[in-house]
DNA sequence: AATATAGTGTGTATTTTTTACACTAAGTAA
DNA sequence: TTACTTAGTGTAAAAAATACACACTATATT
């Protein structure tokens, strides 16, 4: 029965809304494309999906030959699907997003030559996107501005070992809010995720604070799923 | 520049997981495919998206030529990517989902005859279905009961009049958990989105009670964002 | 008319969580 | 030693969440 009916093919693309925090500030990896339509534009990283691979390995696959990085895990938030969107056709993407640390500064650089370069860029001095990648991007930092807020996953941005105020810091620039510190330490500590370690901060000018690690397995066990409404 | 570069052509999908709330139980709206493959098999409404055609506009004009069910409005909540889902090439399908009120028993007409017929089935006598549609499924009812417990989204699913009662029991069937009914109602009526009518319940042997409509403004004042962390 | 039945409707005390708020301690640099 | 800068800390008040049980009322049955 199956060969009697028609065979589809398809062209989808992947774009990947990638967020990192360094030096206190958000920011997001870009690519300049390399390749029509676009060329030398700013663009999210992304592309076409192949006919074999399902879109999850295509995300990791197209984020590691535009810009080197390896081995992300990236959640899908959205597929984008107007008509107009590519200017040669009729191509759905389908949107990931994830959070990096930046330390250790793992390098930037395209494996593939569709894209020129890849850089990190603040999220405040976002240019101007190919296609509608600004679109794209905006929702995506909507998704992480929600997730945050129901879902301590800022760790995922700083490295390893980071300082309370650290985290305080990163959930101010992505809430974009003031938090109370005594609160927010209570808050946190309270969660019951975080390791304190015995080491101090180094090479600051001023008292130095006290490191913390955050406990991977305390966190997935709190987090399976707690909903409001008592009994 | 764009006559230089090859078009693209897509085939793409969308499914619809529609929720409905009838005699206390929570039902899903399948249809029974007139179509190879899986011709005969029980599946969630879907089809493929035109060309020329945005994937929001194609999910209703989907539900509509496969149920009868007009101008609905559903959201996205996932696309599925596999590589073999679809028997006759890649096929990969965006996932909507809507809750509907079943009152007024909207008549179910399959206006194309790619279904044979459309009909509400009780959530826990899911057949088996065609596809990755039970995955799919799976998903949206994930999705709902997740919602639903962040935002009261529940009176999409009652009549336009309803009484605590039956707002508590589709509370519970989703969360698949009894609540108490004191603290429920106080904590409902504490959202100060429900307005309470001079009409009583008709029809039942035993005391009827007051019923309740949904204040549709309240309601998006109350839920423009609320996030935890004081200031 | 009396009675059985089934769901409606209500209050309070306790615990937990959230919020607001300001000063001292520690380390570095001059 | 002093000035500077950030780290670190507690408490009281308010708000929200929870646990819990019985009398009321409309109808159907005899």
């Amino acid at each position: 029965m199956e060969t009697l009916l028609p065979k589809f093919d398809s062209v989808f693309s992947i774009d990947c809304v990638i967020f990192g925090f360094d030096e206190g500030e958000l920011k997001i990896l870009l690519i300049e494309r390399n390749e029509e339509p676009f060329k030398n534009w700013w663009a999210l990283p992304g592309y076409m999906v192949e006919q074999d691979e399902s879109i999850d390995h295509a995300a990791e696959r197209i984020l590691y030959e535009l810009t080197g990085l390896r081995g992300i895990y990236m959640d899908q938030f959205y597929t984008f699907g107007d008509v107009n969107r590519h200017p040669q056709g009729r191509v759905i993407t389908v949107a990931y997003y994830a959070m990096l640390r930046l330390s250790g500064n793992k390098e930037l650089k395209p494996v593939s030559n569709y894209a020129s370069k890849a850089v990190w860029i603040p999220v405040k001095d976002l240019p101007k996107l190919a296609f509608d990648h600004e679109k794209i991007f905006a929702q995506g930092f909507e998704k992480i501005r929600n997730k945050i807020s129901y879902q301590p996953i800022a760790f995922e941005l700083l490295p390893e070992k980071f300082t309370l105020t650290q985290l305080q810091n990163l959930y101010e620039v992505i809430l974009n809010k003031k938090l109370d510190k005594r609160n927010f330490r209570k808050k946190m500590l309270n969660y019951g995720i975080l390791k304190e370690l015995d080491e101090k901060q180094k090479g600051v000018s001023y008292r130095a604070a006290k490191l913390y690690k955050f406990d991977r397995r305390k966190y997935s066990k709190l987090f399976q799923k707690e909903l409001t409404f008592g009994r």
